[in-house]
DNA sequence: ACAAAAAGTAAGGCGCGCCTAAAAATATCT
DNA sequence: AGATATTTTTAGGCGCGCCTTACTTTTTGT
């Protein structure tokens, strides 16, 4: 039995490709694996083997490849990371789709689950009562490009920043 | 001449250390490194040379070990980030100090420039303009707690979650 | 000054994750 | 079926970053 936190960044990088090329195919060739992370046929087999050592996927060389119902639940937690972080980028932050998908990728295998779980809160706070929240549209888009353009606001005097101590 | 996007994370952490104890000490020893990173002192040597050579630091066998210009700059960039993604995620997210400090150590080197700068900007704004941000204080600390309490909220009905296509 | 302690360095090893080149297994075509 | 093409695996190598062990240099105490 392997923790989803045992897992190596390669290697949770290896089942969300096995997860999301069996989507499509219903199982997934070491090619298509090897296409889909930019990786060389036979770098694939050796990590096929320790997925398959931990039980995680069904694995027999020449044989199609599975996910075992664990690895299936770990892949499935990974995708949820990687979705649940693109769509704080899209939705709170405003980052193109395209850039969120790419930071995402980056970012997903060292992001603890605590703050995916918040951050995915705060998106879903910002998506379910847009008064309240902040998303891209309602307000943070514009003082993005303009700044803060409130008369009133009491605090343009005083201007925050964050710096280093010792910087110039 | 050495981009800072060229480092890996380990030196990133190195180079990081050593600002942090200069910051104390006028000048970093392999031992208050080695204490730092909670790694052998031994390891140290290496990634020094190799910081060295890339003329981030000042560095001589058995001698005093201080950042060159370019690796202050370097390193500053490193404690910009750490620190801009501890703020976004105490203030605007309302993880615990500690917690913060720890997901920031591990996530400061696979954020994207962009996203961190697109972070601060909201943290910023959360900040700076309380009337429309939404920080930690300002509600979503309670929705966090009770959930949505809006008696009309329209959307209360069709709740949005984000799943896998194949989830269960 | 000189032995003892502390700090730093050198050499060699290990795991990970990738590579290339070549061999083996499988699939395809006539 | 037999030749050919494709896919997969094996074998061996490399860089990174850490380790341990042993050695050298510097500092400290008397």
């Amino acid at each position: 039995m392997i923790s989803a936190e045992s897992l190596s960044a390669s290697q949770e990088d290896y089942l969300e490709a096995i997860f999301h090329i069996s989507e499509k195919k219903m199982a997934a060739r070491a090619k298509d694996i090897a296409k889909y992370l930019n990786v060389k046929a036979s770098s694939v087999t050796g990590a096929l083997r320790i997925l398959g050592k931990h039980e995680l996927i069904n694995y027999a060389p020449y044989d199609l490849i599975t996910l075992t119902d664990e690895g299936r639940a770990i892949a499935e937690e990974i995708v949820y990371r990687h979705q649940a972080l693109e769509k704080f980028l899209v939705n709170v932050l405003g980052i193109d789709r395209e850039d969120a998908d790419a930071a995402a990728c980056k970012m997903e295998h060292h992001v603890p689950k605590a703050i995916i779980e918040r951050l995915v809160k705060y998106a879903e706070y910002v998506d379910h009562c847009p008064r309240g929240g902040v998303s891209w549209e309602s307000g943070f888009g514009y003082y993005c490009k303009h700044g803060c353009t409130d008369q009133d606001c009491e605090r343009c005097t005083g201007e925050m920043e964050i710096k280093t101590e010792k910087q110039l």
